[in-house]
Order: C-alpha cells, then sequence, then structure tokens
DNA sequence: TCAATTTTGGACTTTTCAGTCAATAATTAG
DNA sequence: CTAATTATTGACTGAAAAGTCCAAAATTGA
C-alpha cells in the first residue's frame, strides 16, 4: 500500500524530549533550532511530523498530562488509607520537580506564560487542571464515605486547595531562597493537617 | 547650577505604567516600541531615564512590591483580631487581581518567567516574597501571643502556607475555568479554616 | 539673548526568530 | 529495478526584536 521510507524516529520520544525543553525553559524562550539540536530529528522532519512550533507545544502538554495522570493513578491505587495517597502523591510530585532542577509544572508554567492569549491553550489547561482536581475530589469523597475524613470536611473545597498548594508549591520552589526557607516543608506539613484533624 | 530642559514627566507615573504593562503581558511579551506607545514618552527618553528594558523592568518590580506592602501594612494596622487582618489582605490581593483583569501577582508572574535564568532577579524576588512571608508570620506571631491563634499552631508554617496558598491562587486565577469552578473562594475558605481552630 | 540640556521622531543596525525552499540521500513497497 | 516517500542539510525569507544614532525642536538657567 504506501510505499516510500519509513519514519526514522519515535514520535512519543520526541515529544518527550520536546517537553524537557519547554519545561525547563519556557515556550518562549525555547527555540526551533535549539529544538533540532536536541531533539536528533532534522528541522525538517519537524515541521514535517507536528507542523509548528505551537502544535509540538500541544503535544508536549498532552503528554506531560498523561504522565500525570498514571503517576496519580498509580498512587491512587495503592492500598491503604486514601489521605495518605494524596500526601505520597504530592510528594512524588515535588520529587519531581526537584529532580530535574525545579521547572515547576508544566501546566502552572503554561498558564503563567500565556495566560488567557491563546484561548485554545486555556481551555486545555482548564480541562487538564480541572481533571486533576476532579481525581483528588473523588479520593477525597471516597475517603470520606470510609470514615477517613472529618464528616464536616468539605472534599470539593479541599481538593480544590490542594491543587493551588501544589501549583503554587511548584512555582515558589523555583526560587533558590524560598526553597532554602523551607516553604516545601512548611507546605507538606500544613495540607497533612489539613486532611487530618480538619 | 544645572542648566537644559527638565524632565516633561513623572519618572514614577512612567514605571506605573510600564508596571502595568508588563503585568498583564509578561517581560517577553511586552516589546520596547509598545511599551514607547503606552508610556506617554519618547524612545530615547526611555532609554535615558531607564538604561534598558530588564532595568525598567527592576524598577517595575520595585514599584509593585512598595505597593503591595504599603497595601499589607496599612491593613495590618486596622484595628480588631490580627487573624481577620489576614484574611482581609487575602481578599484584597485577590479582588485587585480581578480588578485588573486577572494578570496574577507580577512577582509569582516573573518568578514563572525567569526561573533562575537572571540572577539578580531571582535574588530580588526571592527577597520580595520572603519581605512578605515575614510579615505575615510577624502578624501570626502577635497573634498567637494574644491567644488568637492556637498555640500549638506554627506561626512559620502557616505564613508560608499562606504565601504558596496566595500565589497559587493568582496564578490558577488566571485561567478562566478554574475561575469558573469556584477556585478563588474554596481557598479562602480553606485558608480561614485553617487559621481559625487549627 | 545664549548656551546647555532634554525631548522627540524617525531612520537605522544587528540579532534572532519561526517557517520555507530546494536539492540530495536514503529507504521502502511493489 | 523502479517509483514513491521520507530524512537530511543548509541556505534562505520575512518579520520582529532591542538598542543606537542623529538632527531638529523645545525649554531651561544664566
Amino acid at each position: 500500500m504506501t510505499r516510500g521510507r519509513k519514519r526514522q524516529f519515535d514520535r512519543q520520544e520526541v515529544v518527550e524530549r520536546a517537553a524537557k525543553l519547554f519545561w525547563e525553559q519556557g515556550y518562549e524562550a525555547t527555540g526551533m533550532t535549539e529544538l533540532v539540536e536536541h531533539l536528533g530529528i532534522g528541522r525538517q522532519s519537524l515541521y514535517n511530523t507536528f507542523g509548528d512550533k505551537r502544535s509540538l507545544y500541544l503535544e508536549t502538554l498532552h503528554f506531560y498530562f498523561d504522565g500525570r495522570v498514571r503517576l496519580a493513578r498509580e498512587i491512587f491505587e495503592r492500598p491503604g488509607p486514601r489521605l495518605e495517597r494524596l500526601g505520597e502523591l504530592l510528594l512524588a510530585i515535588v520529587e519531581a520537580d526537584t529532580a530535574c532542577g525545579h521547572p515547576g509544572c508544566l501546566l502552572g508554567n503554561t498558564v503563567a506564560e500565556f495566560g488567557a492569549r491563546d484561548s485554545e491553550i486555556e481551555e486545555t489547561l482548564g480541562q487538564f487542571l480541572d481533571g486533576f482536581r476532579g481525581l483528588m475530589e473523588d479520593l477525597l469523597e471516597e475517603g470520606k464515605k470510609a470514615g477517613e475524613l472529618d464528616q464536616e470536611a468539605s472534599p470539593a473545597d479541599l481538593a480544590r486547595s490542594l491543587l493551588v498548594m501544589s501549583q503554587g508549591l511548584l512555582l515558589l520552589n523555583k526560587n533558590k531562597r524560598l526553597r532554602d526557607s523551607g516553604v516545601g516543608e512548611a507546605v507538606l506539613r500544613t495540607a497533612m493537617a489539613m486532611l487530618g484533624p480538619g
């Protein structure tokens, strides 16, 4: 049927490498020439495969989000009290951020950089972040039904607050002084206390 | 002594207008030509007065920070229970953000955009944000001594958490879907509950 | 009035960017 | 082998960026 040379690279691998660059440097600060140098494919192959810079970026957002959802699902499915799963998730996210040199969260970075300038990106980010919120809210709801959470507590409010705290922490952790001042530990303690006694 | 034409514009007013642009659009996305069009002074006057774009930006950061410190001090000096002052401050910040079309916090935006690429800017932001934390921590410490706060509570942890929550909220409020999903109200409720029963 | 200084506007330079083009080489299915 | 398709490479285009230069106009202190 289809003749001709086959693709010489793995599309997912290229997206992954692009995601790393965008994650560390941001959208505007990452040039196409720089991308070509790090992706391992030619400039023309890049444009043929992904169209343009913005389309590639959108694909990296999906890639990043999928990875984070997988991580959350994996942690949530572990046995034991559900509230501890939330703490493990927050810890895992912060550790991933630390391991990569504190680039923050790609979704949060993009919210900051794009704001409302690009409606498709804004909508995509809204869906992604709200999806995260939903995952946490579901877990909290289950935990409440199982009696692990105070009956007066609001899973809806708590999930939103955890989302805000994680994004705020990943943002401020980009700053050395704030990292060194122990913001991360303080927030993790506060978050756990929030879920505990209520 | 000094002869020649005097400056025809108020330096502070120019900085204020520049701050507004940088605040709404970010550093990279705001061009010098665009600045000249909005500041009411000529291109050459701009370079003569401020040096270059980065120096102008640093001055806007100082301007913004000074305004926020003034706002915080003013609210903190109001009479009544100290913990309510913190709620009023968070509310005032969110409302200022809303009134300007949700540009977030200029300091948080800058942390996101610059990361650790510019060490002077990073250090400046660290001082500013840590200064904010200090103001809140002092108030919480006073509140604790006055018995308005649980004796087991940690003003240090709470101040850091409030800083993270406010920055996270201002960040996520840039996204329409998250705003509409009631993230702001949820976080304010959670923050107050955090200060209340402990 | 006069000299010094600033404002202003436009033209200009240099750099960098995203994206295109064209030609060659490599590889595949038939 | 042949024809079709993709990869690769480097040169190229057009736009936009920051910052400079220059000269005319305006305004100040002496």
